[in-house]
DNA sequence: ATATCCATACAGACATGAATGTAAAAAACG
DNA sequence: CGTTTTTTACATTCATGTCTGTATGGATAT
């Protein structure tokens, strides 16, 4: 085979990447070789080599198909500003359903439970942005929340940050290592909600 | 060199053990080689092989030299059965002080964020059986908790189990991708502590 | 006590295989 | 025909496992 259309070529990058995230999460990402990946694909190393600068490259590719800010996913469902709990609970509704589709959990698995460094690409690295990113979101809004007299007397609006950022991180973590295991989509929502619940100032209290 | 007696030969096993860490997690399990190893102990591969079947025989010892279940912590506190929030918080504390300990870090930080499998070792196996270890001590004291009517109403022992479990571990992947950042046993305590608090029935409701 | 002998605890060299990166050839498009 | 895409072939590097060599420790016999 040589070339096709440019369109075909650019399907052949794309296969090549989805033969990149089977091949890592089967195999983790250090034990599969560039010629695993093309053969998966029904090609050659040849083929990788064209179409990335080599595995660091083509692993970064792969991960820039799934990125997600916390804050557009937020976006995405048009939640109002007066309600900052409700929001958080709707951004987090929305990653956890990001998180069944199947490409965004493979690549999440191979980025947390099935990659260590290599070349210049350090996952923790990444994860912490991530993780940064999500913090400062969540961050904000229980600041607000804690404004508006949301929150549960004693409970500070930094600490609720990070014990939902917390749980956030720990559901991923667990369910990622076995995602056949339950869904991440019902278990995640009875923990948010219950654990909003707990965080929220009750009527009581708000009398 | 050679033979010298039965404690030296211990000594460089452990040696081999230290060096293992250290450049397990400077590295990245997949990057080293058992040649790294053995220089960095100032010894060659041919001691490595003498102590150790292979580098999966040589994690799997380093492991060995780390592994402590909840139920040992909690039984090293000596914590009495009459309250079990209370002896979920020492089992908690426990936990953590341990992780302030360089070897638990060092070791930890390479299980979870620093290799992915390798020969017939399976990190997240190993992560998994240790978390549901955890999960299912945790899982007794807040039956234990929900009997005695310690629990928030409409809290689900289960649902503050796993809340608690995800807490617990997001923390730790947390802490451990940057382990300098700050004190674990301070913001983990701080983290527990609210949770248990936010948990627990209050005296309004028990009266 | 000391000489002998074997098992132990390493070091060093070697063979193998696998993965990488590159360069050159080949095939198909325009 | 020239360019783009892909294959094939090749050189290099590197980790692994194994094998051999060797000096010592310790047990036993004398």
């Amino acid at each position: 085979m040589a070339r096709r259309t440019k369109a075909e070529a650019e399907a052949t990058r794309e296969a090549l990447l989805d033969a990149a995230e089977e091949v890592f999460f089967d195999n983790g990402v250090a034990r599969t070789s560039l010629e695993q990946i093309a053969r998966h694909a029904g090609l050659t190393r040849g083929a990788v080599y064209w179409h990335f600068k080599n595995k660091a490259d083509l692993f970064r590719a792969m991960l820039d198909r799934v990125r997600m800010p916390f804050e557009e996913l937020v976006a995405e469902t048009g939640a109002s500003h007066d309600s900052p709990l409700e929001t958080v609970r709707l951004g987090f509704q929305q990653s956890l359903l990001r998180l069944e589709q199947p490409r965004h959990r493979r690549v999440l698995a191979i980025l947390i439970h099935r990659c260590e460094f290599f070349g210049d690409i350090d996952p923790c690295a990444i994860q912490t942005e991530m993780a940064g990113e999500c913090l400062d979101a969540l961050g904000g809004y229980f600041a607000d929340a804690h404004r508006l007299g949301l929150l549960k007397q004693g409970l500070a609006p930094e600490v609720a940050t990070r014990l939902l950022q917390a749980i956030l991180s720990g559901l991923f973590h667990d369910w990622l290592r076995d995602p056949d295991a339950y869904s991440i989509y019902e278990r995640g929502m009875a923990l948010v909600d219950a654990q909003l619940a707990l965080m929220r100032r009750d009527e009581a209290e708000a009398a």
